[in-house]
DNA sequence: GCAAGGTAGTAAATTAAACC
DNA sequence: GGTTTAATTTACTACCTTGC
């Protein structure tokens, strides 16, 4: 495009002058040397889709790499007391499994922060077994009900594997054939067996080990030494890790304060990918290349005044692609322990001189050391204002963050507090189904794919109604009509008109299918909206509405608050592109002047009109409450909610009684335009379904969705 | 294999202090 | 003066070791 060689000369001419206005504008060095970069790449591309595909493809980042699994074996004797110490060994020890035994019934009272817990309670009060699994990684539980035993199938590995995790206290009597279906192909069982083998570091072998010991052999299970025996009472070794996979490596800790020592059995084989770089995308560079690319924008839509579509869709690649050219990975850094080292282990010592000074004091006959009972006192004290005094000061960083921030809206101290208190909906990662939980991202895809296309089809026609006939019939006829009938001009629209409603966009980074955010349109110098407005006007004069515009992606939502849905308990979120909002807007705002100027709205209808805020109908709800009160006269209230009124829309029904309602031609044959061919496909993490058309309901996430939808509902 | 002795832990009951 | 909260005390449990 631009390198021809003659040009070169010429080119080198730009680009000094392109970077001289980047240093007039007071950009720091590192700044105009980024930008250099990038416009000597932009001068160097021999075809302008081959630099956007070198844009697009070369800077994907490469965000994931193997990193190797490890999995933390630890009797805590007791979650309540060894909670905080054993959250900061999985993070010293970079676990992202973890088989805790002996948690006792307080297992639930801290939770392990960015970790997942399945809870298996035990025999006795001090018994049960926790498998924790980061979230990183998918886990299903496998439900068993066997007391001390818990079973979790994790997935998001290179392999899918199997976690068995047992507690097994001296007194409990069990068979460990109960087991025997649950051993899979890659299965690894660890915990607390409280069994000794000679052979596995132990003594001497009793009677459980012999027990074990046959069945391990049985099972074709293979015994993972550690490093040194686990129990810190007796020289015998008593937590194992068993497992069918190959390559298995374990190493015993010597740290924690339980009276076993953690086990880190680690596989470099198996391993999870690593996502854990989150982006950051140098919006300045970015403006300052949209700046610099301006005339070359407008130049180019000048040679396509024919063909604005395709202009239009060179830009909105140029606009994705320049984001992720200016966008650098960052590896995200790892969770903290919720208290320091040092206050655990002072919560410690109050504890153990606690015990001691309750001992003493049975063993005396209940006379007390008068002193060391003061002390004890001074040291319980002491810890909890240690905490207190902590928690407040990070509280207060947090704030004073804050406040140096200049955040006048309090918009961090919000953001803070909602991701506390805010139930989130999260994205799904299972599907309830009648044949049991689906895991498999493909296979949801695929659940939800179906799901959704079936709630898109046209809706059923009763051809023994009348009216159905009727409206199906009127539909069809007015459909030739507006191919037949000549175009009348829609008033133009202005620049203006454009700008302002680029300003009302809420700034959001989430982008539709075209990978464009409303926060990157908002960048937009006026060069770029003075061609959009050209390309704008042609679709109106047209009366046409852009095919790009027509495709929704479709994320979906858990409804629930917690558990997994089924596939009519999800959520669909239809994103549009951004472009294709600000194009409704002003079809809607079309559409509401001619329906305002003929009053055809009532004025009870306040939702989703400007100047008409909810809290106004509340008002006047109150007010005949009140007047039927003075009266003496009973109120009565009908609600009547129309159910999925978005989703349900008839396009046929809808276009007849527009009609009906003698709604200018050229509106509605956009309107007819706007609802034609919709298409949509499913987005569940990586996988992306095929596209399926939408024959129902109108556009999720549009804005003139509302108008037409409460219009219905009414007239 | 079992009971006793010891340690470390949890839960409940009781008492003291703080609060309104 | 009653109620709530925190501190203190007691009761009980699990598990390991030791001794028989």
């Amino acid at each position: 495009m631009k390198s021809n060689p003659n040009h070169a000369e010429a080119n080198e001419i730009v680009k000094g002058a392109m970077l001289q206005k980047v240093i007039d504008w007071g950009f720091p060095p590192r700044t105009v040397k980024y930008v250099k970069k990038i416009i000597d790449e932009w001068y160097a591309g021999k075809t302008m889709n081959g630099l956007l595909d070198l844009w697009e493809a070369k800077l994907t980042p490469a965000i994931s790499h193997q990193a190797p699994l490890n999995i933390l074996t630890y009797n805590v004797e007791g979650w309540g007391s060894r909670d905080l110490e054993t959250i900061e060994m999985i993070a010293n020890t970079d676990s992202s499994i973890c088989v805790l035994t002996e948690v006792g019934e307080q297992w639930n009272k801290v939770s392990i922060p960015h970790f997942k817990t399945f809870y298996q309670k035990g025999t006795n009060l001090k018994g049960g077994v926790i498998i924790a699994v980061g979230k990183h990684l998918k886990a299903t539980r496998v439900d068993i009900g066997i007391e001390n035993t818990a079973i979790v199938d994790i997935e998001g590995l290179s392999e899918r594997i199997r976690i068995i995790g047992i507690y097994w206290p001296q007194c409990q009597n069990r068979n460990l054939n109960d087991l025997k279906p649950f051993i899979d192909e890659k299965t690894i069982i660890t915990g607390d067996f409280n069994a000794g083998v000679e052979s596995w570091d132990s003594p001497k072998t009793d009677a459980r080990g012999r027990q074990l010991e046959k069945w391990i052999e049985e099972n074709n299970l293979i015994y993972i030494p550690g490093t040194r025996n686990s129990s810190k009472r007796s020289e015998r070794n008593i937590d194992f890790v068993f497992t069918n996979i190959s390559e298995l490596t374990a190493e015993t800790l010597e740290v924690g304060s339980s009276d076993h020592w953690p086990i880190v059995t680690k596989s470099e084989d198996i391993g999870y990918q690593i996502t854990g770089y989150f982006p950051i995308v140098n919006w300045t560079v970015y403006e300052i290349m949209l700046q610099l690319m301006q005339d070359f924008w407008t130049k180019e839509l000048a040679l396509e005044t024919q063909n604005v579509d395709n202009w239009y869709s060179n830009y909105t690649r140029f606009l994705s692609a320049l984001k992720k050219r200016v966008t650098n990975w960052r590896k995200r850094d790892k969770f903290r322990p919720s208290l320091p080292p040092y206050i655990i282990q002072m919560l410690k010592s109050v504890r153990q001189a606690r015990n001691k000074y309750y001992r003493d004091k049975k063993m005396n006959n209940g006379i007390v050391d008068e002193e060391t009972r003061l002390i004890l006192r001074k040291m319980t004290s002491n810890a909890k204002k240690e905490i207190v005094k902590y928690k407040s000061g990070r509280w207060k960083t947090f704030l004073s963050q804050i406040q140096e921030a200049h955040d006048v809206n309090g918009k961090a101290f919000w953001s803070h507090l909602s991701k506390i208190y805010k139930p989130r909906t999260l994205p799904i990662s299972k599907l309830l189904t009648d044949v049991g939980v689906k895991s498999n991202q493909n296979e949801i895809k695929d659940i939800l794919y179906d799901y959704y296309n079936e709630q898109a089809k046209s809706p059923e026609v009763d051809h023994r109604n009348n009216h159905d006939q009727y409206i199906t019939r009127e539909s069809l006829r007015i459909k030739e009509e507006i191919i037949k009938s000549p175009k009348m001009k829609l008033e133009p629209i202005t620049q203006i008109e454009i700008k302002r409603l680029i300003n009302k966009l809420k700034n959001k980074k989430s982008a539709g299918y075209d990978e464009i955010s409303n926060h990157m349109i908002k960048l937009l110098p006026p060069g770029y909206i003075q061609c959009l407005t050209s390309c704008f006007n042609m679709w109106i004069e047209e009366c046409r509405f852009p095919e790009v515009w027509k495709t929704a992606k479709i994320v979906t939502l858990n409804k629930l608050r917690g558990g997994i849905p089924r596939t009519d308990q999800t959520r669909p979120i239809s994103l549009l592109p951004t472009h294709s909002k600000i194009f409704e807007k002003i079809l809607l705002n079309r559409t509401r002047e001619w329906a305002e100027g003929n009053q055809l709205i009532p004025n009870e209808q306040s939702g989703f009109r400007p100047g008409g805020l909810l809290p106004t109908r509340v008002l006047s709800i109150y007010q005949e409450i009140k007047n039927n009160l003075a009266a003496n006269m009973p109120t009565l209230a009908i609600y009547v909610d129309y159910q999925k009124a978005y989703d349900k829309v008839w396009h046929d029904g809808l276009i007849v009684k527009l009609r009906d309602l003698g709604i200018p031609i050229n509106l509605l044959t956009m309107i007819v335009s706007w609802l034609n061919c919709r298409e949509a496909y499913i987005n569940l993490g990586e996988n992306k379904s095929e596209k399926f058309n939408i024959d129902v309901g109108l556009p999720q996430g549009a804005h003139s969705g509302h108008l037409f939808a409460d219009d219905l509902s009414v007239l």
